[in-house]
DNA sequence: AGTTGACAACTTGAGAGAGTATTGTCAATT
DNA sequence: AATTGACAATACTCTCTCAAGTTGTCAACT
């Protein structure tokens, strides 16, 4: 293996996600990825198993990166102090982040996002449960806290986290943009923390 | 055409219901169909042009009905005098029927689904159009008359409309039986409509 | 060490053909 | 008039083949 290695993974990924997006998984050859990073295609071999496993390593980092991200905005880490709603719309947005640059954006959304599942499934979903299980933990704390009302809605922590999460996925549905699903988590949000207000 | 038509085209609508839930679309024979319903293969083409155009009136019938049962609760027609919140729960509970009963309960759920998109896609989308449009107007009226308040959640009598059919369209996902989408229907409206009192 | 060209193995997609299943249509039957 | 059995046409499902493209792996090179 070279050194360093994961500089070199990295521009392969990049690479990759770059030609993915532009032709779809199947469409995509290991040529086309090396063309992209610059350098021979058998030297791709050095730093990834096959393409499944590039595909399955783009996915992981995007989505570790977007729940990461949105962790951050649930534990009120991220600066500027933001009240609960305003934290799970950022979280939400986030989240959503992998899916609209890769899969909205693309011509071959569709194709990905099938690939998606079958390659990574096993991804996509610990990254949901995980997700949840942060946003449980969050709104847990905030009905404890008072800020939200939990109870007086007949809902569980877990309950509604997953409603959160499961309302949110609907609104990619049949979004013309990126900015339109942008725009209906905002509104999604606000109403629904305005529903759980103490 | 044999008389009366309508009898029998009820008939050999709800065999081919049977039929397909129980083996698919693709997997379905006009012959199925036909000994389900008791009849010879032949008959059925006196009724039906083929087996697509069954699959289309009975889709567009599932579709009729329930967004007919959804209109009703939503106008308050229902017996009842049920609130607005109430009303948007029954209708959007009406309007997964067609989906819990036909996809969610066949072991060829997404092929049916699948094949519903190919055949009836027109339908389904009128269909949801419809439904939105319906949703607005009372939506509208509710603003009107003070029972609900866009304006403080910043939305648009149509944008809420379209955030509660998309949101109720993502707690199908990953449901593991009928009762628990119908549960989160109820939970997510609950919440939403708490969030737009007035 | 890291990289690569070249090679063999494998996968893919198109095309052809044969056999089966399904379809759509009648003339004949009730 | 409604229904049906039977027929021809069509569609589907395998199977095989072939060519082209793609993959994974070296030994050789820098």
């Amino acid at each position: 293996m070279p050194n360093p290695p994961d500089l070199k993974r990295e521009s392969i990924l990049s690479a990759a996600q770059v030609q993915f997006s532009r032709y779809g998984f199947r469409r995509t050859s290991m040529e086309d990825i090396a063309k992209e990073t610059g350098v021979s295609r058998a030297s791709l071999y050095s730093y990834f198993e096959n393409k499944e496993e590039i595909f399955r390593c783009l996915s992981a980092k995007l989505h570790e990166r977007s729940l990461a991200d949105a962790e951050r905005y649930l534990s009120g880490d991220a600066p500027g102090g933001l009240d609960l709603s305003s934290r799970v719309e950022a979280a939400l947005l986030a989240r959503l982040a992998p899916f609209l640059e890769v899969v909205a954006q693309s011509a071959h959304g569709s194709e990905i996002y099938d690939e998606s599942n079958r390659l990574c499934g096993d991804l996509v979903l610990a990254s949901s449960e995980r997700f949840i299980a942060t946003l449980t933990t969050v709104l847990s704390a905030a009905a404890r806290a008072g800020e939200i009302d939990l109870k007086g809605a007949g809902l569980t922590a877990p309950a509604t986290a997953e409603l959160i999460h499961l309302g949110a996925a609907g609104l990619k549905q049949r979004a013309p943009d990126v900015a339109t699903v942008e725009k209906r988590v905002r509104g999604f949000v606000r109403v629904f923390f305005a529903g759980l207000e103490g």
